[in-house]
DNA sequence: CTGGATGCAAACTCTTTGCATGCAT
DNA sequence: ATGCATGCAAAGAGTTTGCATCCAG
């Protein structure tokens, strides 16, 4: 069966979420929201600007991070430090980690379960979230 | 028995790290070497060249980097992004993890053996460090 | 001597802030 | 109508680059 992307789902799970806090629901946010779901990547937020403005031109760079800092806070993506100097964000919210190719900065999920257990509190420190990062080198690098 | 900081060690393994590359032992060098061994800390590089002025004044910020930039290829460091923008250098380069506060962004090293297994390669991956972050609530900011 | 290391200034990338305008509710 | 979200410009952190000078080998 031919994957077809979904945005009225993305759309309503948004829509409830600004709801029950009493934020507006505005074109940019249901745009970058969209992209977030459309594609399971990493994505800059520069990135994101781009196909925003493709979309929705004349979105501005400072809205996308006021977007992504709502998202953040609403549990809809996570912010990924990989590789790069620039912050990724991630869509997928469910347990997973990440490959990233020492050579040439690529992010690649992973879907094994490196860590299965969750580490007990250490020294009064509440632990929330593991996240595991991969250091190496990608097969199309490693080729060349 | 007190715990005194023994500058001679690292000099002698920093320089003949260097001479080994043919590389220059700088007093820069040792300076900045020295300070990422006496503190087990994770240090960014302002902090580094704030410090560095102390014992040598005039050090100038770019040098710093340059100069970390050599320890990471020499493997005397560890690059480190976690929770703040700003990158961490790490001297301690046995395996070990680290817990980053939420709130403060404090990070403190995990003794934890959290993941006892290197993963496998995958998909052509080839894996060739695994660091884990744990992310949570500080003892500190918890009482706050 | 000589080439590699340093210092300085400037540029560059990524991100945040302040304020006026505009639109969702 | 109300006030939250947006757009714009500008500032701010962190890092890198280019080039002249200098010093370790």
């Amino acid at each position: 069966m031919a994957r077809r992307i979904d945005t009225s789902t993305p759309d309503r799970e948004l829509t409830g979420l600004l709801h029950a806090r009493g934020l507006r629901v505005t074109p940019q946010r249901l745009v970058i929201n969209r992209l977030l779901r459309a594609r399971d990547a990493h994505l800059t937020a520069e990135q994101l600007h781009a196909a925003t403005t493709r979309d929705l031109p004349g979105t501005s760079l400072p809205t996308v991070y006021a977007t992504l800092d709502l998202f953040v806070e609403l549990g809809l993506v996570r912010r990924l430090r990989a590789g790069s100097t620039a912050v990724l964000y991630d869509s997928r919210t469910t347990a997973h980690h990440h490959a990233v190719c020492r050579l040439c900065g690529a992010v690649h999920d992973l879907d094994l379960p490196l860590t299965g257990e969750t580490p007990p509190d250490v020294d009064g420190f509440t632990v929330e979230r593991v996240d595991v990062t991969v250091e190496g080198v990608c097969a199309a690098c490693r080729r060349a």
